[in-house]
DNA sequence: CGTATACTTGATTGTGATCAACGACGGTGG
DNA sequence: CCACCGTCGTTGATCACAATCAAGTATACG
């Protein structure tokens, strides 16, 4: 099957009923009579080739998606083209949400790996907020786990050194796959297709700086890195370069 | 009338109906006969003096509050002691929400002149969301713009000059001000109590270099300064170093 | 193979931090 | 009323972290 350059409409998409991410994604706490209507409002199942844009900021935001595979890159541009990264989205994680009608998007998101979203209509979903106080309840929850990390990008953007905001998205990246069972528990290693260039824009660095960073992180013995993944050998040490905490929450 | 070093509160505290900051605050949209509802779950209005922290992060989360009267500032505390400033809440502001119940907060807030806040309990707030479609809606919504900004701050700390970041902070409180009526529009002038401390905080850098850069911006003929107080006296200018938009939705 | 993209490394520069001191107010108490 | 003190603003000297500039080396892909 020859790999599209561009957006694909899925032919045969997936069912929400046995949807593997449901218990992390935007419908979790549907019940299960829900999840007929979920699924019937779900405009369709898309497939995203590498580096394919979902979504640019300042278009108009129509749809919002659930991620159902794959990696994307949440970023905003500034005016000399640079892009600051604001969140890595992963399986199960819903985007692009717009709370006002007929608004834009806020930031641009694209696919890092090939990866497949669930898409549904921005009219849908404030009809399904209207109708369903749980669903508005979940809406304002993952709106609020979102608001949360970026206001922690901004403690870690302005406060924190290369070394701590690195290693902050490393441990953070880790702990999240580790919740989806993406992580080898034995060798503490994860799939890592972020480029060190995507990962400088998380960190507000330039991709030499990233580079630098990371080496000095691999000759400390803290982590090490084979093509596309990425094996944590000093998890302690990690979180308390990062001043990660992990969350109790799951 | 002695002044508190506490907060407390307000014996005779203002009705919404008459409320000043409605047009501008959560209950905006709210229908007349809400606002019987509205006031009577309103647990009550707290007045703050200058300097007084009005909840705090990772604090349990029991109240939001609507800004009634003065400026807030909310900020996170880096381990080191440091603060990096989130927002600057303005009269009408809704604060401190928290979409989960038996959350935390995820930042401070602290008066920065003396204030006076409207306080819901969370348990209040979550029923009425439940009851009423426009109220959940409305919240998405203010959530939704204090994620904007919370977005345009990663970008603006990641990406943008300290010259920059000092005069969107500037430009974006005039607007806001501006809508408000607290901007004296012949002079151009707006009452500014942020120390250059504060500012340094929002912006992420140290008091000496806000002091630095706001000579720069003063010495080039762009803003003045008086006790309290700051004049516009190049606002397309103070805008394209900014790169500030205005907002056209209001 | 040839070409793109990603990664690596060194040399130099620059923005903003840090350290240190002093001046201007404004509030408070003797 | 004035002396005192704490906070805020101002300025200079020096330092450091990360950007920039510039090659050069793997690696993957067609």
């Amino acid at each position: 099957m020859p790999k599209s350059k561009t957006i694909e409409e899925r032919a045969a998409p997936t069912r929400c009923v046995v949807c593997p991410v449901r218990n992390k994604a935007l419908f979790q706490v549907v019940a299960d009579e829900y999840l007929a209507e979920a699924q019937s409002r779900r405009a369709a199942q898309y497939h995203l080739p590498p580096r394919t844009e979902l979504y640019r900021e300042s278009a108009a935001a129509d749809m919002g998606y659930t991620v159902y595979d794959g990696w994307l890159l949440l970023y905003r541009t500034h005016s000399d083209g640079s892009r600051q990264g604001l969140h890595v989205a992963l399986p199960g994680d819903f985007i692009g949400y717009a709370a006002v009608t007929n608004h834009q998007y806020t930031h641009s998101a694209m696919a890092i790996t090939d990866a497949i979203v669930c898409g549904f209509t921005q009219a849908d979903l404030h009809e399904m907020i209207d109708g369903h106080p749980s669903i508005a309840r979940h809406i304002t929850a993952i709106q609020g786990d979102y608001l949360q990390t970026c206001e922690t990008n901004v403690l870690a953007l302005g406060r924190k050194s290369a070394e701590q905001r690195i290693a902050y998205v490393i441990a953070d990246l880790y702990h999240r796959l580790d919740q989806r069972g993406d992580v080898d528990r034995h060798q503490r290693s994860m799939p890592f297709p972020l480029t060190q260039e995507m990962l400088g824009e998380l960190t507000g660095l330039t991709s030499v700086h990233t580079n630098r960073v990371l080496r000095r992180l691999r000759g400390d013995g803290i982590m090490a890195s084979e093509r596309q993944r990425i094996a944590i050998l000093d998890l302690p040490r990690l979180h308390e370069v990062a001043e990660f905490r992990v969350n109790h929450l799951a």
